[in-house]
DNA sequence: CAGATATGTGACCATTTGGTCACATGATAA
DNA sequence: TTATCATGTGACCAAATGGTCACATATCTG
């Protein structure tokens, strides 16, 4: 009976470096930080600001502007006491042009298959 | 002295219900789930033949595949005994035009603040 | 039917993640 | 110059995450 055991020794996730994508995906992933950048898509917003948009203390709120910035999304600028955080739209774009566009391209038979497979599962439910 | 602190008793996530658009962006999130992507994207696979790709074992692949299909990110057709799993570009295409698009639009003098913003910030590195 | 194949499930575990706070520092305004 | 304001850091915590395995079921194939 095969069952597909693991072969060398391992156990949880060997935190890897994780590449410039994926920090981008991942710091993506969060409703939160999207709602940052959704602010930030309007004009640039001091992080005292942006605090005002969520119920989360503000120590939250510099976490995730962390990320955002090691992400390369977020762009700072300090300006006396205060820090001015501007989105970066180039990840985003890149995102797009690598991973997100090959995607639109698919043949018709198999797009036509796939809408097929979507209906039946919709009657399921 | 004022330090942002909660008002509301709170502590750690509240595990919400989660949108749609978060079970998608949660599932892009991961290295593997994408790579998977990418392999459905050439063509279908079975569990099985996915699983070839991967360092990681069976059961692993199996949970992503399930994050996947709750994501609505990959089709499910049951074949006998096996189970051949299929790409669905759709809710991709969602996330693009709901929240990635909006993004390439920011008015010629912003970008330029922007760009001048990345270059600082590569002298400094 | 009997064994091999392909997939599914629940329990369990270590790490990551998102969150909190106490405390600290640098700039501003009275 | 002194109190206030805006931001930063490290420690800590609970929950989510990605991973493993033992065990189970359903489907071929000989």
């Amino acid at each position: 009976m095969i069952t597909n055991h693991a072969s060398e020794s391992s156990s949880g996730a060997p935190s890897r470096p994780r590449s410039a994508d994926d920090l981008v995906w991942r710091a993506l992933s969060d409703p939160s930080r999207r709602l940052i950048l959704d602010r930030l898509r309007e004009r640039p917003h001091t992080t005292g600001e942006l605090c005002r948009y969520f119920e989360s203390t503000r120590f939250a709120v510099m976490k995730h502007l962390k990320l955002l910035e090691a992400a390369g999304l977020v762009l700072v600028e300090r300006r006396g006491r205060e820090r001015f955080n501007h989105i970066n739209p180039v990840p985003i774009q890149e995102i797009y042009r690598r991973w997100i566009r090959p995607f639109e391209a698919l043949p018709a038979d198999r797009l036509l298959r796939i809408k097929r497979l979507a209906e039946a599962r919709e009657e399921k439910e």
